[in-house]
DNA sequence: TTCTTTCTGTAGCAGCCACTAGAGAAAGGC
DNA sequence: GCCTTTCTCTAGTGGCTGCTACAGAAAGAA
C-alpha cells in the first residue's frame, strides 16, 4: 500500500488521521463537526486534510465507510454466520446493546445519528440508504425463513424488518441520551418478545 | 390577552409568528434553522424577533413548549384517558404511525428529532429531559398495573417502559426517513406483541 | 400639541464557516 | 547539483452566523 512516490512525502498517518476523524463526526455529527475542529484533533493543517480527502464531505463519506467495516460489522456477522432470521435478529439486537454503549467511545451508532437534521442531501441521503439496506437484509431473510417453513405463513415480513430497524435506531438514539447498557439490553428483550412463534 | 398598552403596538400576531416558527424549526432542527429563514418565514424583522421572543433559544423552548401542548398531546390524552398500561401503549403507538406521518406537515416528531446531535446544551437536554418523563410514565402506569394484578409479577417494567421510548423515537426517525404511514403501523403492531400476557 | 413609550427598518457588528492561493519545504529522478 | 513533484504553512477569501445600535414611526398620556 506505501507504494514510493515522488514529491515531498505525507508527514501524518492518513489512516488515524481518518480514525480521529471518525471520531469527532461520531461524537458530533457531521453539521456540528467544523473543519477546524477536524484539523485541530487529526493534528494537520486544513490545506492538508483538502489535499489528502478532498472536502469535508468527502473525508465523511469515507469515515462512513470506515466506520460501516470497523463498527457496523456486528450487524454484516450476524447476518453472514446465524441461521434463521430469528437468530439473526436476536444477536443484533443483543449486540446492538453493548456496541452502542461500549466504553471508551461514542454512544450509538454513527450510521443512525450522525446526519439527523443535516440540511446536505447527499450526506443524510447516503445515511439513509445504508439503514434501508439493513432493512431489506432482514426482510429478506424473514422471506427465506416463511417459505421455509420456520415462521408463520402469514408472518408480515416487511414490516417485522421494519420494526427491527426502528428499536436499532431507538436504540442508538436512546444511547445518546445517556441511557446505559443494562436499560438498552432490557429494551432488546423486549422487543424479541414481539417474534411470532415458529408454526 | 389584548391588554391595551402605552408605545407603537406590535405590527405582526405573535401566536401566528410562532406556528410559522415551530414550523421551520420541526422541519429543520435547531441547528439548521438560522435566523434569517426564521425571520424570513415569520415575515418580520430580526429586532422584532429579538424584542418579542428574546433570543433564538429562548423562542426554541417556547417553540417546543406549544408543539408539546399541539402536537405532543396525544400521548398525554392517552394517559389520561385510557384505564391501563396496555391500552394507553397501544392508542400511543398506533397514534404516533398517524401522527408521525400526518399529511400537511413535518414528519416525526419535533421532541425527538430537533435537537439531535445539537452542540448547545441546554436545548439537547430540555429535549432529552421531556422524552425521559414520557418514559416515566409509562414505567410508573404499567407498576400501577402489575400491582393490580393486569400484568404479571415479574415484569420489568423499567425495560418495558424504556423499549417503548425506544420504539416511539425509532418511529419518529423513521418517518423523518420518509417511511409512511401504513408501514409505521406495522411496526406499532409487531411492537404490540411483545406485550406480556396477562396472568 | 408635546412627551413618553414601544415597536420597526436599516445597516452592520464580531466571529465563525468551508475552503484556497501562494510560497516554501522535502522527497525522487537525472 | 538541479529539476520536478508533492506536501505543508501562512494567511487569507467571501459568505454566513446570531445578534444589536440607532434612528424613525406609531401609539397612549398629558
Amino acid at each position: 500500500m506505501a507504494e514510493r512516490t515522488r514529491g515531498r512525502p505525507r508527514s501524518f498517518d492518513r489512516e488515524a488521521a481518518l480514525d480521529q476523524a471518525t471520531w469527532v463526526f461520531w461524537e458530533r455529527g457531521y453539521e456540528a463537526t467544523s473543519v477546524a475542529e477536524l484539523t485541530r484533533v487529526m493534528g494537520i493543517g486544513a490545506p492538508s486534510l483538502y489535499a489528502a480527502f478532498g472536502d469535508k464531505q468527502t473525508l465523511f463519506e469515507e469515515v462512513v465507510e470506515r466506520f460501516g467495516e470497523r463498527f457496523g460489522g456486528f450487524i454484516g456477522r450476524a447476518l453472514a454466520e446465524e441461521p434463521t432470521a430469528q437468530q439473526v435478529v436476536a444477536r443484533v439486537l443483543r449486540e446492538a446493546a453493548a456496541e452502542y454503549t461500549a466504553p471508551g467511545r461514542p454512544p450509538g451508532c454513527l450510521i443512525a445519528s450522525a446526519a439527523l437534521n443535516c440540511p446536505v442531501d447527499q450526506v443524510a441521503t447516503g445515511l439513509r440508504a445504508r439503514r434501508e439496506e439493513n432493512v431489506r437484509a432482514f426482510e429478506s431473510l424473514i422471506r427465506a425463513d416463511i417459505a421455509a417453513g420456520r415462521m408463520p405463513a402469514g408472518t408480515d415480513a416487511a414490516g417485522l424488518a421494519r420494526f427491527v430497524g426502528a428499536v436499532l435506531q431507538g436504540m442508538s438514539q436512546q444511547a445518546r441520551d445517556g441511557v446505559e447498557r443494562a436499560a438498552l439490553e432490557a429494551v432488546a428483550e423486549a422487543a424479541l418478545r414481539a417474534w411470532p412463534a415458529a408454526p
